[in-house]
Order: C-alpha cells, then structure tokens, then sequence
DNA sequence: ACATTGACTAATT
DNA sequence: TAATTAGCCAATG
C-alpha cells in the first residue's frame, strides 16, 4: 500500500463533514474515481481503506466512517459512538448505528 | 508460491 | 432484525 493511497484515504476522511458519515465501500469508490482520474490504476477496496484507517487513522475523524451497517468499528464502538452523539449525526432509534440514509455524505 | 488475516460487503436463511 | 457464507483486495508470514 503506498503513500499515495494512504494519503487520498486520509484527505477524503478529513474532509467529512461533522454530523455526517461515509461507509468503507463508498470511501473506496471514491478514491478509487480520485486515483483513476490522476491518471493512476483503480486499486483497493473497502478492507484496504479499514486497513488505512487502522494503521494512519489516528489524525482524522475516524468515527464519521462506518460499515456497511451503519456500526463503527467494532474495537472502538462506544467511543465512536459517543462522538458522534456529540456532533448530532443521525443514529438509529436504539443509538447503536448511524442512520446511513440521512447521515451519508459523497464529495461535491 | 501458499496460507492467513483484516476498522469489509452482499446475498441468503 | 440478526446470524451465516462466500467473495473480495492487499499485506504479511
């Protein structure tokens, strides 16, 4: 994996605005469109972008970017989820997930 | 080269 | 809704 991925992954997370999210897939499709407008091969998927964020996550607002599901990562679950409570993104009635049809966000 | 492992996903039950 | 299953892509041993 190098840098240039790394870097297109943490540029779009850190550009996710507060109260919204975006799920691994569409993070992956998006800098996948970024790197093949670069003129660059399409590569990685939705488990390249969980490993980015496992490994450089640390910088950006990690908790705004969920599964498929809706839930936050699974190690770091109650902290994500109390963040984003904070900033008042649509969650589920039970609390326990990000309410993706109102909260998902994609780049203008 | 082969097997295992993930901050995953989509379809099936 | 939730559990299972089979794909998936790249890193690592």
């Amino acid at each position: 994996m190098d840098d240039d991925y790394v870097e297109a992954v943490l540029d779009l997370v850190a550009r996710i605005p507060a109260g919204r999210a975006m799920t691994y897939g569409t993070v992956a499709e998006v800098v996948g469109d970024e790197l093949a407008a670069a003129g660059l091969a399409r590569r990685g998927g939705p488990r390249q972008v969980g490993q980015v964020m496992a490994r450089a996550g640390s910088g950006v607002p990690w908790w705004r970017v969920v599964n498929a599901a809706g839930s936050p990562p699974a190690r770091h679950t109650t902290r994500a989820l109390a963040l984003l409570r904070a900033e008042r993104t649509p969650l589920s009635a039970d609390g326990t997930r990000v309410a993706l049809r109102a909260a998902i966000w994609f780049p203008d």
